[in-house]
RNA sequence: GCGCCUGUAGCUCAGGGGAUAGAGCAACGGACUUCUAAUCCGUGGGCCGUAGGUUCGAUUCCUACCAGGCGCGCCA
């Protein structure tokens, strides 16, 4: 347990035991017993404490109460001896305030060097087993920015879902079947025939993009008209196996070097082939939630809340895309897990319904499946949005962007707002090395910590290549207003990753980065750590080491590099 | 037409039903003989899209409307 749980834990056991008593003895009415944990928040002035809590206010109506009596006789019967609580105020229409002696802020060191890289890791998913699927892009193309936003979205949720006690798998789930990929080959043979001197055009909804016209190029040069030999059938069936190859393994390398990684990759037409989407629809069909019409077989999606059903079979016979994803929830649930999360353009999000109905029709609770949408990346350069175009393959890649940016920026701009806020991605600033440019107000507040202990080292302060430690140091010295506030935000972060975590909300860990690194640069400048006051150094090289400690943890889990210098 | 997301400072955006709504950038004024000035300190800047409703209390929840984005296939 961290030292902000037993902090909170003090206040909220003596709240209860407070209102018990105050039951016992009349002054308030059973029905003021709290059934549900003492609600406790941070209140917005720093004037009104550390703690606050409306239960008075909250409880008012039941306790038929004026919430400012209820919150007197709380406090009249609160016991504070033995606990962190140094002094409680009822203010404003009925809150009670809790001040902290801040000698509990120096807990947090300890709770640091304890946990070194595992501060933070809190048990909120009592090792439950959760799926993260995310980027799943077609391979019939690169990578691009859109693209980009989602996988920074999805590894630092994974990260964070770790972090937070869940058993996480990351999976990408390659979209290599269906008339997508029909049209691949038409589009792959088109270009291998143009670079031969023929004149066919790629097909209108085909794939336009130069990298294909690239590849079938250098098949030509190696090959020339060999593959013109074959059947048309046998042909595409070739280039669409070695293009996809290819395509899958240069979005592989994209990520890799994007620092997104995954645990598994899952085949969309390892399921038409396993037979597994015929069994899929046989279950469906077992459990009455299939019937045929106009000659196709349709899913009874509307009885899950769906606004219309949907094919599953086509006329044709041919499973559509979402008898596949059928299969392959029903493979996800098999598995084991017990939830799985997707991760989705807004482009997809009309999709949610007839997946959820879905997985309610294979008898699982759609609350199993979540699905975060990820708004639309617009990417604007020189104060202009870069015109994207999908039809003429004029995108901006991820690799591009990266190119221009480095990792570091662009995982941070993608993941620094909320996922369901449209992102404007600003080239320029993203590309400054200038102080408009967040990413490196972090990394800097680092390359910082980093400077002064090796300072320390060459002072002789610190034996080289080892690090402060709290033992024999008096931390209590830490007790200017710069130095409390780096210390409280330090003792936050398990909150925040449980807060984070609880909300699926990645983003809020770039907040608390950018946060923590502010706070670093605002003691820096208004202390001074090696002083000639070697008992005053000691405690502020701890508090240094242990920033460090966290501004690591935490660029870590957002998979931004932590220099030692800039 | 229906559905989803968004609307908060000049710009980009935070804000777990609470108290006097915040941050970064931009603007303006200060701080480098001192551990890295990619930093810090300070100032100005707001009908929280509009109108209702629920609530002791709404930027937050609900409804309607307005504006922008994205969807609404036997495509994926």
């Amino acid at each position: 347990m961290y030292i902000l749980d037993e902090v909170k834990n003090q206040i909220r056991l003596g709240v209860r035991a407070a209102i018990d008593k105050a039951v016992k003895a009349g002054e308030l009415p059973e029905a003021m017993l709290p059934d549900a944990q003492i609600p406790l928040e941070v209140p917005r002035e720093e004037a009104f404490g550390d703690w606050s809590t409306n239960i008075a206010l909250t409880s008012a109506k039941v306790a038929r109460m004026a919430p400012r009596q209820i919150a007197e006789i709380i406090v009249k019967y609160l016991e504070t001896e033995g606990t962190y609580i140094a002094k409680v105020e009822i203010a404003g229409p009925g809150f009670i305030n809790f001040h902290l002696d801040p000698r509990w802020l120096t807990r947090v060191v300890v709770d640091i060097e304890r946990c070194g890289a595992n501060y933070g890791r809190v048990d909120l998913g009592k090792g439950q087993k959760l799926q993260v699927e995310f980027v799943s892009a077609n391979p019939t193309g690169p990578l691009h920015i859109g693209h980009g936003r989602g996988a920074v979205v999805g590894s630092v949720l994974a990260n964070l879902l770790a972090a937070a006690g869940y058993d996480v798998q990351k999976e990408y789930y390659i979209n290599d079947a269906g008339n997508q990929i029909k049209n691949f080959g038409l589009s792959l043979d088109a270009r291998y025939r143009q670079a031969l001197g023929q004149d066919v055009p790629v097909p209108e909804d085909g794939y336009h993009g130069e990298d294909l016209r690239e590849l079938m190029a250098e098949v030509a040069a190696e090959h020339g008209d060999y593959y013109l030999s074959l059947s048309d059938q046998e042909r595409q069936e070739l280039f669409i196996k070695m293009a996809l190859e290819r395509k899958l393994n240069d979005i592989k390398n994209d990520l890799a070097e994007f620092g997104v990684t995954f645990d598994h990759w899952f085949s969309e037409s390892s399921l038409h082939e396993s037979g597994a989407i015929a069994e899929t629809i046989k279950q469906l069909q077992a459990n009455g939630n299939i019937y045929e019409a106009d000659g196709a077989l349709w899913l009874k999606s509307t009885a899950y809340g769906d606004d219309k059903d949907r094919v599953v079979i086509r006329e044709n016979g041919v499973p559509t895309y979402l008898a596949a994803d059928l299969a392959y929830h029903k493979n996800k649930f098999d598995r084991g897990f017990d939830k799985v999360i997707n991760i989705w353009g807004a482009d997809h999000h009309g999709y949610i319904p007839r997946m959820k109905a879905g997985v309610a029709a294979l008898g699982r609770n759609p609350d199993d499946l979540e699905v975060l949408i990820v708004q639309l990346v617009n990417l604007i350069r020189d104060g202009q949005p870069v015109m994207m175009s999908k039809r003429t393959g004029k995108l901006v890649t991820l690799a591009e962007v990266i190119e221009e940016v480095g990792k570091d920026a662009a995982r941070y701009f993608f993941i620094m707002r909320s996922a369901d806020s449209h992102l404007d991605f600003d080239l320029n600033l993203a590309a400054a090395q200038t102080d408009e440019n967040p990413v490196f107000y972090i990394q800097y507040a680092h390359a910082r910590i980093a400077s002064i202990l090796r300072q320390a080292a060459e002072l002789g302060i610190i034996p080289a290549g080892s690090h402060p430690q709290a033992a024999g140091v008096n931390v209590q010295l830490l007790e200017t207003p710069s130095e409390r506030a780096l210390l409280k935000k330090l003792a936050f972060w398990p909150e925040e990753v449980r807060i984070a975590a609880a909300n699926l909300e990645p983003h809020r860990i770039a907040r608390y980065a950018h946060e923590l690194a502010g706070l670093f640069h605002s003691f820096y400048n208004a202390v001074r750590v090696l002083t000639d006051d070697p008992q005053l150094t000691a405690a502020r090289l701890v508090l240094v080491e242990v920033t460090g400690v966290v501004l690591r943890v935490v660029l870590e889990m957002l998979g931004i590099s932590a220099p030692e210098r800039m």
